[in-house]
DNA sequence: ATTTTCACG
DNA sequence: ACGTACGTGAAAATG
C-alpha cells in the first residue's frame, strides 16, 4: 500500500467552518467571548474525517496574508473579497493550535496562497509514489487532480465532502480534463477572486472552446481560423486578460518550500493534551466523548460517581421506601432493541433526587403493588424518557401508566426537531448535561452487544439515565414555556402519545393466508418475467442490480442515457418510461421491478411482522422524528400500501377486521393542506373556492388560463392546475413544475406568475413566511410547532433554495398534522364517551382507519367526519369523507 | 454504511 | 449562472 498524504486548504475550510455554523454564532462563545463555531465545525472535521483516514504525512496550509505574488500581478486580485468577518479572525489563532493537537502541522508562506503551497507539496508528494489527497472547499484546486492526486470538495458544511479523481472532473466539466480546468478559469474569469477572463464567455461556452482546440495556447494559435463572430472578436481583444486570467489561475507547483514530506509526519491526535484545549473553548460534548473514551478521567471522576445521586437496590427490605416515594418522580425502564412491542427488558429505575432511586433487573418487581400503585397512581407525576415506550411496555406487564408529566424526548423534539437522537445520553448532552455514559459504551453494539452482568455497572447506568431524565424534565419545561409550546405539548403530543400507545397495542389483523395467496401469484409472474428478460438480452444477469442493468441497456443494447447517477447510469422509472418506446424489454423490466416491490416489500415483509399470538401487524409511530409535525410509522411503515395501482391495491385484501361481522372504516380529510394554505395566507380567490366547495384543481385552471366560471375545463387543464396547487405547497419552482407536467421552462413560469396574480394572498405569504425565516431562523405551524432552518441564509443557492421551500411547505405540511393530530385525540375521547366498541387502528397523514362492528357503521358515519371536521375552526370548512368494507382494500 | 429505487401522503 | 419540487421507510445491491 502506498503511503498517504493528506493536504487540507486551512483558510477555505475554516471560512466553511464559520458559514456551516453561522446561524448559532452568538450562542456559541466561551467563557471570554470568544466565537467558537469555525473551531466547533473544524474540530468536527479533524475528528470525523481525518483522525479515522489517519495519513502518514499530513498539512494544514494557511494563507499568509494579503499580499501575494498574484496580487502583485494584479492589484485588484481578491479585491471584491469582502473582508474576514471578525468573529472567524479571533478564531484563526485557536484553529492552528486545535490542529497541531490533532496532531498535524501547520504551514504557511508569506508571498504564496495556501493553494501553492498545496499544489507544491501534492506534486512532490505524488512523484514521490504518495496516495495524495487534497481537502478543500475550493474547486479551484481541481486543476491539481490526476491518477494520484484526489481533491474531495466540501458539499455541505465540513463533513460532507465530494470526491474528484480524473473521471469524476471529467464528469463534472462535461468532457474537461482536471488540466484543463485552468485554461477554462482563463476564458471565464473569476468574479470571486476578481479576474476577468474574455468578455462574454461563460462555463459553457469555454467548456465548448476547449473541447476543440484541449489548450488556451493551441485556440489562441488558432483563433484567426474560427469563423467570423462576435465571440471571436471578443476572444482576439481579450488576449491578454486571458493570458493573465490564466497566470493567475494557475496553482504554482514549484514553490521553493523550506518543508518538505518529511518534515509533516502525522502524529495523530494528543487526546490527553486536548483536554484542557477543550475545557477553555468550552467543548463539553467534545469532553464528554473524550471521557468516555477514557481521556482526562481525573478531571471528571467526581461527576461519574456522583455522590450526590442517591441509589439502593430494590429488595423487600427496602419496598417500604420505595411506596413512600411522592409528589414527582422519573421512571425508565431499559429494553434491548428499539421495538418495544417484542423487546425484552433489561431492568428499571425509579424515584428522584430528593428522595432517591431504586433499580433492579427483574421487572417482576414492577408488579408489586407497591411499585405498579406507584405507576398508576394519579397523585404522582412520572417524568420519562420516551413516554410512548413506558406505556407500551407497562401494559405488556399489565399495568397502566398514569400521570405522564414531562418526556424529555418529546419535548425536545418540539423545542427543535433536530434533535433526532435515540438514547439519552445524547439528548441530556444536548442540554449541557454529561453525566450519563451512551449505551454503546455500557451495552457495545453489533455482535458485541450484551448486558453486562456486573450489577454494579447495569445499575449505575440505568440510575444515571432516570437521574438525567429528573434533571432535564424542568429544564425543557422552562423552554417549552420560552417558545410558547406549553399548549402544543400538553394538549397535543402528549395526549397522542397515549393515543397512539393505545393504536399501536390494538393493532391491525392480518389475513396471511390471503397474503401467501397473492404471493405465489407473484413468484410466478416474477419468474415468467425473469425468463422472458433473459430470453430477449440472451444472458442471466441480477435484474434488481441497477449497475448491471445499467450495464445492460445502455452498454450492450446502446439505449440512450437520459440520467445518470453520481456512481453509474439512472435505471429509475422515467427514465426507463422513456426507453420503453425503444426496446420492448424495458416493459418487462418495468413489470419486473413492480411485481419484485410487491411480493418482497409487501408480501414477505409483512408477513415477516406480523405477530403470531394475535395473527396482528403492531407498526410504532415514531412522533419524535419528522421535521414538519408528522408521524412516521415503523417495523412495519403501515403509511405506505400500495393504493396507486390497482395490482398493488389488493394488498389491502389482507387487512381485515380483528372480529366476524366486524368493517374496516376509513375517513380522510379532502384537500386538507390547501385548506390550510387558504387559512393561513388569508386569500380571498383559494377561500372563496373552499366556500363554495368548488372542485379546487378546476378553479384553480379557470383562474391560472382564464376561464369563466361556467365554461368547462378540460382534463389536460385540470392537470396542470393540480400539479401547480402541489407545486405551490411544496415551494414551486418553474423547473419543479416544468419538469412535473412535461411543458417548458418559461411556461411553466408564466403559470406560476399567472397563479399569484389571481391569488396574492397565496404570493404575498410566501414572501412573507420566506422572510420570517430569514429573520427569526425558523417557522411555525398553527399550534406553534417550530422548524429550525439553519441554513435560510446560506451562501450555496443550493442550500439556501432548499431552506426557503422548506419555510413555504412547512407551516402548511405541519398544520395539516396539527388538525389531524387534534381530530385523533377528540376521537380517542369520542369513541369511549359514545361506549363503541370501535377502534382507531391507523393514521395515515390526513386519513385515520378504524375496525368497527358491522353495528357501529352508521353512528360512525356520522361521528367520525364530524369529529374530524372540527378538530379546529379555520377560515375554510374542512371536509371529511369515509368509506367502509370487510377489508380495508373495500373501505374506498 | 451508503446508494438506488419505489411505495405512500 | 447556479440546479431543484415537500415529507417519509424498506429492500436490495454494493463498497
Amino acid at each position: 500500500m502506498a503511503k498517504t498524504l493528506l493536504l487540507i486548504d486551512g483558510n477555505s475550510l475554516a471560512f466553511r467552518a464559520f458559514y456551516a455554523m453561522h446561524s448559532q454564532l452568538e450562542r456559541m462563545k466561551n467563557q471570554d467571548g470568544l466565537h467558537t463555531n469555525a473551531l466547533v465545525a473544524f474540530n468536527n472535521f479533524l475528528d470525523t474525517l481525518v483522525d479515522p483516514m489517519q495519513p502518514d504525512y499530513c498539512l494544514v496550509a494557511w494563507d499568509a496574508g494579503k499580499t501575494t505574488f498574484r496580487t502583485e500581478k494584479l492589484d485588484s486580485y481578491k479585491g471584491s473579497r469582502q473582508s474576514t468577518p471578525p468573529e472567524l479572525v479571533e478564531q484563526f489563532p485557536y484553529l492552528r493550535q486545535l490542529v497541531e493537537l490533532h496532531g498535524i502541522t501547520s504551514y504557511e508562506l508569506p508571498g504564496y496562497e495556501a493553494d501553492d503551497i498545496i499544489g507544491t507539496i501534492a506534486k512532490a508528494g505524488a512523484q514521490e509514489g504518495l496516495a495524495v489527497t487534497i481537502v478543500t472547499g475550493d474547486r479551484d484546486l481541481l486543476q491539481l487532480v490526476d491518477e494520484n492526486i484526489t481533491v474531495l470538495v466540501t458539499k455541505k458544511g465540513v463533513t460532507e465532502l465530494e470526491t474528484f479523481d480524473p473521471a469524476a472532473v471529467i464528469e463534472k466539466y462535461d468532457g474537461l480534463t482536471a488540466a484543463q480546468v485552468v485554461d477554462m478559469k482563463a476564458l471565464t474569469g473569476d468574479t470571486a477572486d476578481n479576474y476577468p477572463g474574455v468578455t462574454k464567455i461563460g462555463p459553457v461556452t469555454a467548456i465548448k472552446l476547449l473541447k476543440e482546440w484541449q489548450t488556451l495556447e493551441n485556440l489562441y494559435d488558432n483563433v484567426e481560423s474560427l469563423k467570423k463572430s462576435k465571440m471571436k472578436d471578443n476572444l482576439i481583444n481579450d488576449r491578454e486578460q486571458a493570458f493573465m486570467s490564466q497566470d493567475l489561475a494557475r496553482i504554482r507547483t514549484d514553490v521553493a518550500l523550506p518543508i518538505g514530506i518529511a518534515d509533516i509526519n502525522y502524529r495523530g491526535a494528543d487526546y490527553e493534551g486536548i483536554v484542557p484545549f477543550y475545557q477553555m473553548l468550552n467543548f463539553k460534548q467534545q469532553l464528554a466523548k473524550l471521557h468516555a473514551a477514557g481521556y482526562g478521567k481525573e478531571a471528571n471522576e467526581a461527576t461519574q460517581n456522583n455522590p450526590a445521586i442517591k441509589m439502593q437496590v430494590i429488595t423487600e427490605a427496602n419496598l417500604a421506601q420505595v411506596a413512600a416515594l411522592e409528589g414527582e418522580i422519573s421512571f425508565y425502564l431499559e429494553t434491548t432493541s428499539p421495538n418495544y412491542h417484542i423487546s425484552e427488558m433489561v431492568g428499571f429505575a425509579i424515584g428522584n433526587a430528593t428522595q432517591g432511586y431504586f433499580v433492579a433487573r427483574s421487572v417482576d418487581w414492577l408488579l408489586t403493588p407497591v411499585l405498579s400503585n406507584l405507576l398508576t397512581s394519579p397523585a404522582i407525576k412520572k417524568n420519562v424518557y420516551n413516554a410512548k415506550a413506558a406505556l407500551v411496555l407497562l401494559n405488556r406487564l399489565g399495568i397502566k401508566l398514569v400521570n405522564v408529566a414531562t418526556d424529555i424526548i418529546l419535548a425536545a423534539y418540539l423545542l427543535d426537531t433536530n434533535t433526532n437522537v435515540d438514547d439519552i445520553d445524547e439528548l441530556a448532552q444536548q442540554f449541557d448535561y454529561y453525566d450519563v455514559e451512551s449505551d454503546e459504551a455500557i451495552y457495545g453494539k453489533g455482535a458485541k452487544f450484551a448486558i453486562p452482568t456486573d450489577d454494579d455497572i447495569l445499575f449505575k447506568h440505568l440510575v444515571n439515565k432516570v437521574h438525567a431524565i429528573d434533571q432535564l424534565a424542568p429544564k425543557v419545561t422552562a423552554k417549552l414555556i420560552e417558545h410558547e409550546q406549553l399548549p402544543l405539548y400538553e394538549s397535543i403530543e402528549l395526549p397522542l402519545t397515549h393515543v397512539l400507545a393505545a393504536m399501536e397495542i390494538t393493532g391491525i389483523t392480518v389475513d396471511t393466508e390471503q397474503l401467501r395467496a397473492q404471493g405465489s401469484k407473484l413468484v410466478e409472474r416474477l419468474s415468467e418475467l425473469e425468463q422472458a428478460i433473459y430470453r430477449q438480452v440472451g444472458e442471466e444477469f441480477n435484474i434488481q442490480s441497477p449497475k448491471q442493468l445499467g450495464e445492460i441497456l445502455f452498454e450492450k443494447m446502446k439505449l440512450p442515457v437520459i440520467k445518470k447517477t453520481k456512481t453509474g447510469y439512472s435505471t429509475a422509472v422515467d427514465v426507463l418510461e422513456k426507453l420503453a418506446p425503444e426496446a420492448p424489454i424495458v416493459e418487462d423490466i418495468l413489470q419486473y421491478r413492480q411485481v419484485a416491490k410487491l411480493q418482497q416489500t409487501y408480501i414477505e415483509g409483512l408477513l415477516k411482522v406480523v405477530h403470531s399470538t394475535d395473527s396482528k401487524i403492531h407498526t410504532r409511530y415514531m412522533q419524535t422524528l419528522t421535521q414538519t409535525g408528522r408521524l412516521s410509522s415503523v417495523d412495519p411503515n403501515l403509511q405506505n400500501i400500495p393504493i396507486r395501482l390497482e395490482e398493488g391495491r389488493k394488498i389491502r385484501q389482507a387487512f381485515v377486521p380483528s372480529h366476524p361481522d366486524w368493517q374496516i372504516f376509513g375517513a380522510d380529510y379532502s384537500q386538507i393542506e390547501l385548506r390550510v394554505l387558504a387559512h393561513i395566507t388569508g386569500d380571498e380567490h383559494l377561500q372563496a373556492a373552499f366556500k363554495e366547495d368548488d372542485d379546487i384543481h378546476a378553479a384553480t385552471a379557470r383562474r391560472i388560463f382564464g376561464l369563466s366560471k361556467d365554461e368547462p375545463v378540460d382534463g389536460n387543464m385540470r392537470r396542470k392546475a393540480k400539479a401547480v396547487n402541489f407545486g405551490i405547497v411544496y415551494g414551486i419552482s418553474d423547473f419543479g413544475l416544468s419538469q412535473s407536467i412535461g411543458v417548458s421552462r418559461p411556461e411553466a413560469k408564466k403559470m406560476i406568475e399567472t397563479y399569484f396574480e389571481q391569488y396574492p394572498g397565496v404570493d404575498a405569504w410566501l414572501k412573507s413566511v420566506v422572510a420570517e425565516a430569514k429573520l427569526n431562523g425558523y417557522v411555525e405551524t398553527l399550534s406553534k410547532r417550530r422548524r429550525y432552518l439553519p441554513e435560510i441564509n446560506a451562501k450555496s443557492f443550493n442550500l439556501r433554495s432548499f431552506a426557503e421551500r422548506t419555510a413555504m411547505n412547512t407551516p402548511i405540511q405541519g398544520s395539516a398534522a396539527d388538525i389531524i393530530k387534534l381530530a385523533m385525540i377528540n376521537m380517542q375521547t369520542a369513541l369511549q364517551e359514545h361506549g363503541l366498541q370501535a377502534k382507531m387502528l391507523l393514521q395515515v397523514h390526513d386519513e385515520l382507519i378504524f375496525e368497527a362492528p358491522t353495528s357501529e357503521i352508521a353512528t360512525l358515519e356520522a361521528l367520525v367526519p364530524k369529529i374530524m371536521d372540527s378538530a379546529v375552526t379555520l377560515d375554510v370548512p374542512l371536509k371529511v369523507e369515509s368509506h367502509y368494507g370487510p377489508t380495508w382494500f373495500d373501505a374506498k
